[in-house]
DNA sequence: TATTGTTATACTCTATAACTATA
DNA sequence: TATAGTTATAGAGTATAACAATA
């Protein structure tokens, strides 16, 4: 509530695209999250269950791959979906080595109630829009996020400052 | 590239606007971060030159509320932009506790190339859509959201687990 | 007493590297 | 030698709490 000058390029995180999507998607995640937590899941574990659902037995290594979620913390998440009761690892006769991960029967309705709060959460979201503006949204979003739709928030790391060996 | 079952409840990614913004958004916002990391900067660091480029003098509090960034955690973020020589503690004559954060010259021109980077990362992550779906989609996201257009990634936390042993 | 900036600390999330047991 | 799963550990990013100076 202070200036508004003629800048030559946009200062405001309302005329840039890029910051807006990111805003948007935090703000997503955040409900989502939220939404899924007296469930008792975290987003991870909603993506596991996820992926489950749609094909079970995957591997460990199948499973990191799918939702790009490294192998060393797939192990982590499986952990506590086990604990929950959720998911159980069958060896796979075929490799001693693998585990062939299947979904519980509580873990089914889990899921199906997860799946309830996150479209819950997302009418929250998406409010502000009709059902015709949703399907246009979900249209350009399909065109942008193209082949790579997988699961789950994976990627970080990027930004760091000088010095920093790493 | 398994099943293609007719699942009761959309169990794929890309059928779920929620996940799909959140998809979207995180790879915006480490597309626009590495963009941003050959000018040294991070995703913080651009928020407050911006916010900066705006309006000068803010004090830090005025700047942390903002962005929505944490007065602790804006104190390490200006002494990092200090030290690369893009911002300036001024001593606020009216009151001996704040300071006036200022740009310097350097902080002004490293903000444009900032920009300039932060740009050239939209058009690769937009590059599937076209000049009038671009004005759609932004239409779309300003309707979702709202007033709470302020910059950075600012909330986290929401999903923990049950007793969580590990 | 409230506010500005600061420090020290702790917590979450996630990846990297090294290891074991298979194959 | 390569792969599946595991463990220990380290790093980035952020917040919480307590504190000093000033209002």
């Amino acid at each position: 509530m202070a200036d508004q000058r003629h800048d030559p390029v946009p200062l405001a995180l309302s005329d840039d695209l890029g910051l807006l999507v990111s805003r948007l998607g935090t703000v997503a995640r955040v409900r989502i999250a939220e939404s899924l937590s007296p469930l008792g899941l975290t987003m991870r574990q909603f993506a596991v269950l996820r992926a489950l659902g749609a094909e079970e037995g995957l591997s460990q290594a199948a499973l990191g791959e799918r939702l790009k979620i490294d192998a060393s913390s797939i192990v982590s998440v499986l952990d506590d979906c086990q604990q929950s009761g959720w998911t159980e690892r069958r060896p796979d006769p075929a490799d001693r080595r693998r585990y062939a991960i299947h979904l519980t029967p509580s873990g089914r309705r889990t899921l199906v109630r997860a799946l309830a709060a996150a479209s819950r959460a997302q009418e929250e979201i998406f409010a502000p829009l009709n059902a015709s503006q949703r399907k246009t949204l979900h249209k350009l979003l399909l065109l942008l996020v193209g082949e790579r739709v997988v699961s789950s928030p994976p990627e970080r790391r990027a930004a760091r400052k000088t010095a920093a060996g790493r």
